[in-house]
DNA sequence: GTTGAGCGTT
């Protein structure tokens, strides 16, 4: 399984389509665009998880630099997710 | 427009 971050996003791209750009390439598992969670908008950003790691890796490569709505995608594998939790737990 | 969320207190 591959974590795939993609960048650049068009604001009119939702989760649905996220996942359509990825599916030719291999099956995805997951596919999310990061909402502003105070404007419920996009941020122009999102994550995409799929289950064959050279799939995944091939699909970077290949939807990386990809126009979409006038804007070419950065697509790379994602970092780590800063762990959740508030100051003291 | 660039690396995810939330509860709720130090």
């Amino acid at each position: 399984m591959k974590k795939i971050y993609v960048g650049n996003l068009s604001f009119n791209s939702n989760d649905d389509d996220l996942a359509q750009t990825f599916a030719p390439y291999g099956e995805v598992t997951s596919a999310k665009v990061i909402l502003d969670r105070e404007t419920g908008r996009s941020r122009g950003f999102g994550f995409v998880e799929m289950s064959d790691d050279n799939a995944a890796m091939t699909a970077i490569q290949e939807v990386n630099g990809k126009e979409i709505d006038g804007r070419q995608l950065n697509v790379n594998e994602a970092r780590p997710r800063e762990p959740r939790g508030g100051s003291r737990w």
